[in-house]
DNA sequence: GCCCAGGTGGGTA
DNA sequence: TACCCACATGGG
């Protein structure tokens, strides 16, 4: 197994090149960005987080002080926008009562007690969870999300079903315990997941993993039968 | 008009 | 535990 996700991970560094997730921006932003993209496009998270920016709020004490209702506004177009106003709020207010406000105070735990305590903060489930770890905590953990599922389960890799921390034990399994390899590995998936693996109309053709993917062939004949849109359309 | 997007929490059986 | 549902905007 170990050998296969290695040779994924070059392959994906090869076609894509290496992505840098998330790098300059502070851990604040990080956080921030992690629950307005739940089940939303990037792109509208950035729209709400220019907002966010421009209104001062990406700042914890700022956030901290503003009222939720006028939080909500200012990310409407990240979708969710009461849901994830309240969130935002609860995870500052989480901040401040628990740890003075600072990052770096919540940050100095282990990993095994921050996940744990992230987790208890309402609006904060798994992935959201560890996309803070790893993203802004800048500590190992193998972030599991909708691409990486599905692609795993393209790649016979694991069942449909599974479990997020089944998923998760796959890879923190299988690879070195290293926290660049993680993100630059995370990212790779959303990017292979967005061009090539999506949900509908995937564009196996084009597929840096086609020549080890089970499902790439049925996947192309479903589409070319149908639609005409397979293997052929795509290759031009 | 329809499907989809870097999920999570709450309710019901 | 296992489903089902609400939450909502914007792009293809």
């Amino acid at each position: 197994m170990e050998l296969r996700l290695n040779e994924i991970y070059a392959r994906l560094v090869a076609h894509f090149g290496p992505q840098h997730w998330w790098p300059g921006d502070g851990a604040f932003e990080v956080i921030v960005g992690a629950i307005l993209t739940q089940n939303t496009a990037w792109t509208n998270v950035e729209k709400a987080m220019g907002n966010l920016k421009r209104a001062g709020l990406l700042d914890p004490a700022r956030l901290h002080r503003a009222r939720e209702t006028r939080i909500a506004r200012l990310i409407r177009p990240s979708g969710y926008f009461n849901l994830k106003a309240k969130k935002l709020k609860t995870f500052v207010r989480f901040l401040f009562d628990e740890h003075h406000g600072k990052l770096a105070h919540l940050f100095k735990r282990d990993t095994a007690s921050l996940r744990a305590e992230l987790l208890a903060v309402y609006g904060i489930g798994p992935e959201t969870a560890d996309s803070i770890i790893l993203y802004a905590a800048n500590q190992p953990i193998f972030v599991i999300d909708a691409y990486t599922r599905r692609i795993a389960a393209r790649l016979g890799l694991s069942r449909e079903d599974a479990t997020y921390d089944e998923l998760q034990r796959l890879f923190t399994a299988n690879l070195p315990r290293d926290t660049q390899l993680f993100n630059e590995y995370h990212a790779l998936l959303v990017m292979l997941g967005k061009h090539y693996c999506r949900k509908s109309a995937p564009r196996c053709g084009e597929c840096p993993l086609r020549e080890m993917c089970p499902s790439a062939r049925p996947m192309i004949d479903r589409n070319s039968s149908r639609k005409g849109r397979g293997i052929s359309a795509s290759l031009r």
